[in-house]
DNA sequence: GTCTATAGGTGGATAGAC
DNA sequence: GTCTATCCACCTATAGAC
């Protein structure tokens, strides 16, 4: 915070950025980040404690999608399915943000900022602002939908999905996800005649 | 194949699955799966070769998907769904399948594993019984959907979908995802109308 | 503030004997 | 077929010099 100086921190902490985003977080070694950084391992640990504790550190939350739930509603799938792609995109510039996080999910405190961030990001933003019932459940929908298409692009490597038409792709599941975005007012495709009503369910 | 006496080669492997699933792949050491076993860690990787083959051999795929895929289109969408929340239930013998791959899809060979596993089991089948255009498309995006619901539950953890009321989301969700297998006929709550015609699009 | 040197501990994998 | 013993690489952390 406030910080002038571009030290040795801070070539630490993009060192590591781009590693683990590039290569991972279990191949990607505490001495390439020090020898990409120009320091020594020792320094890595001193700063931050620990690889894990980096990780978390450079993997920071993206804020855009917070700023798109926020935004109007009547374009909200197709308006998060564009900037997933985007981000998505080879050659962006946090592109892997998540994949990198994801990767590295065998440790309980990297799962823990994945369920975090999905909720302070997406989730919560976007239940506020929904209307109708189950309006919780479908922001978690809603989340997941997305959490898919970027699993399938940037964890399992779907070429044909990120090379696909972005245009259609983004008419087609923006659509899809559009249909929890807004509220199941009878007779749009939804079978929302067999849901029960909505009461509320946890005590 | 064939094999009659249960030998410690069937020990190993069971012993891995149970300890991948609950584990994880970097937590589980091959000392624990050979002791679980009840052989020396020597004889483990003698007859897998590796960790990862290891992992690779015990994690085979879910050919219940193929099996829903290949019935009714009608509730194509709510039967997916119903079957992911019903192998994602604490208890369910097979629970952490998918889990444990992705939290190791580290390794590039695993992330070929579950994108060939989707392709497989998942999207192949289904691209060639959905009628109207953009089906490989729209089959990949099934296969995303499906794929950020189990993400959701089994890798983040998000506690409150797993235990939602699985009739609405099923419900919820499962007529999200029906609507990417129905064919977009117009008038039906998609925004079909904004679509390009079925103009082939790689040049 | 930055670095050298080092030590402990873990874990996958191998060689060769029984 | 199974075991014992060992190798090697790596992460983490500490102590202390410049």
């Amino acid at each position: 915070m406030g910080n002038v100086t571009a030290s040795s921190r801070d070539r630490i902490f993009d060192a590591a950025r781009t590693l683990f985003e590039r290569d991972g977080f279990a191949a990607t070694g505490v001495r390439e980040i020090a020898a990409r950084a120009g320091v020594t391992p020792a320094l890595v640990i001193r700063y931050y404690g620990s690889k894990e504790a980096l990780l978390l550190a450079t993997m920071g939350a993206d804020e855009t999608i917070t700023q798109i739930v926020r935004g109007p509603l009547e374009d909200l799938g197709r308006e998060l399915v564009r900037h997933i792609l985007e981000v998505s995109a080879p050659g962006f510039a946090r592109r892997g943000v998540f994949g990198a996080l994801v990767r590295a999910s065998d440790r309980e405190a990297v799962r823990q900022r994945l369920r975090q961030t999905a909720e302070v990001t997406t989730i919560g933003p976007l239940r506020e602002r929904l209307d109708g019932p189950d309006a919780d459940l479908r922001a978690r929908l809603v989340s997941a939908a997305l959490l898919g298409l970027i699993t399938a692009i940037e964890i399992f490597g779907d070429t044909d999905l990120a090379s696909a038409d972005a245009v259609r792709l983004t008419a087609i599941y923006g659509s899809t996800i559009q249909s929890l975005v807004d509220p199941a007012c009878g007779g749009t495709g939804h079978a929302s005649g067999s849901l029960p009503s909505s009461a509320p369910s946890a005590p």
